[in-house]
DNA sequence: CCGAATTGCCTTACACCGTAAGGATAATCC
DNA sequence: GGATTATCCTTACGGTGTAAGGCAATTCGG
């Protein structure tokens, strides 16, 4: 049945792998086919034989994305856990500045990221919201969770360049508040700014649930 | 000195405009030069006369619909008019799904863009903000407008797809939370839990402003 | 009023892209 | 050891952005 002629060079998991090494190096517009086996040390056309399309490898590097997302333990206590799992998401974006928009334009309705989505919505639920609840309050953390990592990897790509820097390029003449405030949303402050949003969402996620039990008190 | 011979067929006006139709009716990847000439009735290179670059004509487009943000009255009720600003914005991401991605990964930092920077972080200001709560402010919604319109985007593009529908796809099999939310993540639902979601926000600035005004009463 | 200059659009060409079709090679199975 | 089959390669096609240069229409200087 399972022959196994030849042994591979390649493997989904080292080309998905590849993908993402060469669009951190060298931005998501120069992930192509051939310059992708090139750094394989392979022709374009033999990655087909792995992934039938660049869609798919698409595909395969959110999920690779979508599946470093860390849950930490599993307390009980749903503030901790969504807590956890956001800041392991925009450690994502951090970390893989260019590959995050992905990530965040794709959907979760894969078969390898819809584990990721069931556990994540296990959370709200078991934190005893009704399904409406649960896709209300996923809906808006994730609203806020890929913003700010599109964002802020926009920002860390933005602060890399030496050609153009909106500081000293005298585009802020005549535009004094955009001036006095720009130094504040530099890359230091960033990470301050999304804790403080977050934990806005999550309280409002904590009143949402308070109201869930007082209307509907034994229901989950 | 300013000869002008030959009246034009193009101007950066029109060809910015025919180029959001053609993203709109074709999707993003479909604008090409060529495909964006032949709708002009005109060759890919008699672009360039008006356009330096592709890459500048997405700054033009960019620029296009971030002036498409209406500011309502001048009140001077901060929360009405960051009211207005927000669902002016998410209109977008609704009225140009397929192009809304450009405006939440370009920053406003063009000299066509600026000013509608400049005109939104006022509002902030003059709420009592200062620079650095004005940042973040700014920010944190930003984040949220930005992820809540591209997910709306990309739902909406998402349920005009006849060939793929999660829903009924067996994907789902196994995964009892997902199948029980997706229904609430559809394109109806998405309305209101953006405006939920947007009050959320318009209330920690709230705070942030009377905390602010607390701790430094007289300044600005 | 006519040549010169300039502008707006076009033609050609190049390097690169995703990928369809089919060929060569080498490891395994019967 | 011959057939099978997985892996990788070669070639080729139509698409992309855009650099270089050509040509025609309009306006200006004389």
């Amino acid at each position: 049945m399972t022959t196994m002629p030849k042994k591979p060079k390649l493997t989904r998991e080292t080309i998905v792998e590849a993908a993402i090494e060469l669009i951190e190096s060298e931005g998501l517009d120069s992930l192509s086919t051939r310059a992708l086996g090139n750094r394989l040390g392979v022709q374009a056309m033999s990655l087909y034989h792995h992934v039938e399309s660049k869609d798919v490898l698409l595909d395969l590097i959110t999920a690779r994305l979508a599946t470093m997302i860390e849950f930490g333990d599993h307390t009980g206590n749903w503030r901790c856990e969504l807590e956890a799992v956001s800041r392991s998401y925009i450690d994502i974006a951090r970390r893989y500045p260019r590959s995050f928009p992905l990530l965040a334009a794709r959907r979760f309705n894969t078969p390898e990221t819809l584990p990721v989505l069931e556990r994540i919505l296990s959370i709200f639920r078991r934190a005893g919201l009704p399904p409406a609840g649960t896709a209300a309050s996923f809906r808006i953390l994730g609203y806020y969770l890929n913003g700010a990592g599109l964002t802020e990897g926009a920002t860390i790509e933005a602060e890399r360049r030496t050609d153009f820097h909106l500081q000293d390029s005298g585009f802020l003449e005549g535009f004094p508040v955009s001036g006095e405030t720009v130094a504040h949303l530099a890359l230091p402050n960033l990470s301050g700014i999304f804790e403080k949003g977050l934990e806005v969402i999550l309280d409002s996620i904590e009143d949402e649930i308070r109201l869930t039990r007082v209307n509907r008190p034994h229901s989950v």
